[in-house]
RNA sequence: UCCGCAGUAGCUCAAUGGCAGAGCAUUCGGCUGUUAACCGAAGGGUUGUAGGUUCGAGUCCUACCUGCGGAGCCA
């Protein structure tokens, strides 16, 4: 007899199979058991009847701790209460071990505890969930693009330099000199899009921010596209079709995960095209209605980036995800084109999730010339040496070009609703977590 | 880095300056359809650390440590 998964079991009703787990939970009543047995694709109820079964397996349920490892056979049958749920009429087990005193019982449990038990918490419900979901939504990425003749293009971790010069870098030791951790794949990237056309890449990013909120995380997985002459309104229209498609994928293939987040999937639903998209000055003329209305505590400074207070005051005006583009220039990175409009304004968008979720994407129309290019590493104040070969894409055939940055994690926790990024990521590395 | 809050049993939390307690977990017992099952019993404590006030400190004061929440910065 071979092992099935939880998740097939509905397709072996009446038959007997074998399901090699943890134990969940038990719970008993006399002369009855009720096992629940989880084995990482979900969870199944079992039922003992101490008549059915011998007196060897009787006791060895009775002396089973939560989450000790089995391996259970039983008939598949139809729960007696519950339509479309199956149980297991347990009729032999095997342990694997008896485990030790579980530290995360069934009760409510404090963050600091959980986040020190990472390695254990990921087998509760709510975290299977999460990573599920985590799983999946990766996977509907990487088919956006892939499915639109995108190349997959990975960039370095260990960089020479900053990239940016804005965040600050984790320094690491590289033989006899120094190398930084990568905070963004988009300049490799602008060299990929040059060569490919069509790029994207996907990996690590490293930022060493002495952030404490529940939107950081001090290492993250961006995906980061960039495209050979595409403009601003391109970009736009991109991100657009990205989270739709994304969000809609969810929608339709993660049900289960959802429920068990219970997620308000109206708000998800409201996701479709077109997204509301407003300059800087609208956004700032808002802030500024929004402060006279009494409806926001500081007044908005024009000309400043926008506050995580901002970001949501203004993403609360829509019930889908809003884009903001072209804020000044001198609160956005060196190699963002100037508006022919306005040179004082970049060409550049932020989408904002709804509910409060913040800031999801970043990105924007590149520079193309050389000479303005060069005046922005100048301006700030960054080592012209280092950007020699970024700089060269704009000797050999420059071209317009624009991408975007969206950290999974932070997609991850706007979806799954939850309250913070922590729970987006298996391992996350925070500013005082380290360990597991 | 700044502002605010908190540290009591393995975990989550109680305890007017006056005998340190409950639920979960663990151990034992009861129950044939349970759903964080339930009912009964037992074991489990240097109240974050150091000092101070007091007849008496978990409780008040000071410093430190650790964590949480928020801000800035950003994806």
């Amino acid at each position: 007899m071979n092992q099935v998964y939880i998740n097939d079991a509905k397709k072996h009703v009446g038959e007997e199979i074998k399901i090699k787990g943890w134990l969940f939970n038990i719970r008993s009543s006399g002369k009855l058991m009720f096992p629940e047995i989880r084995d990482g694709s979900g969870i199944i109820q079992g039922v003992v009847f101490k008549n059915d079964v011998s007196e060897k397996v009787w006791e060895d349920f009775k002396n089973l701790t939560q989450e000790s490892s089995v391996v259970v056979t039983g008939k598949v049958r139809e729960h007696p209460k519950k339509p479309n749920v199956y149980e297991l009429d347990v009729n032999d087990v095997e342990i694997v071990q008896i485990a030790e005193p579980y530290p995360i019982t069934p009760k409510e449990h404090g963050i600091d505890f959980l986040m020190t038990n990472r390695h254990l918490w990921l087998r509760s419900r709510r975290q299977f969930a999460l990573m599920r979901l985590r799983s999946k939504i990766i996977g509907f990425v990487r088919n956006f693009f892939d499915s639109r003749d995108f190349t997959l293009v990975d960039t370095p971790v260990l960089t020479p330099a900053a990239c940016e010069g804005t965040s600050t870098l984790f320094e690491v030791g590289y033989f006899d000199n120094n190398a930084y951790l990568t905070q963004s794949g988009q300049l490799y990237n602008e060299a990929t899009a040059a060569a490919f056309g069509r790029v994207y890449s996907f990996g690590p990013t490293f930022r060493a921010e002495k952030s404490k909120t529940r939107r950081h995380l001090t290492e993250f997985w961006m995906v980061e596209p960039e495209v050979a002459y595409m403009d601003l309104d391109g970009v736009m229209d991109l991100a657009e079709e990205f989270i739709t498609e994304i969000v809609q994928n969810t929608l339709a293939g993660c049900r289960q995960e959802l429920e068990i987040l219970e997620r308000d999937l109206s708000k998800l639903e409201a996701v479709k095209s077109p997204f509301p998209r407003i300059s800087y000055d609208e956004a700032a003329e808002m802030l500024k209605k929004g402060f006279e209305a009494g409806e926001i505590e500081k007044p908005f400074e024009y000309g400043n980036d926008f506050g995580s207070p901002d970001e949501t005051y203004i993403a609360s005006q829509f019930d889908r995800p809003v884009m903001v583009h072209r804020y000044p220039a001198k609160v956005k990175a060196f190699y963002m084109e100037p508006d022919p409009a306005d040179p004082t304004k970049a060409l550049c968008v932020d989408v904002l999730a709804p509910e409060g979720y913040g800031e999801i994407i970043g990105g924007g129309q590149r520079m193309t010339s050389h000479e303005t290019l060069l005046e922005g590493i100048h301006n700030h104040d960054l080592p012209e040496e280092a950007f020699d070969w970024y700089l060269d894409l704009r000797k050999y055939g420059t071209f317009p070009h624009s991408g975007f940055g969206m950290g999974i994690e932070r997609c991850v926790r706007w979806i799954s609703g939850i309250e913070h990024i922590r729970e987006a990521s298996p391992f996350p590395r925070m500013l005082y977590h380290m360990k597991p």
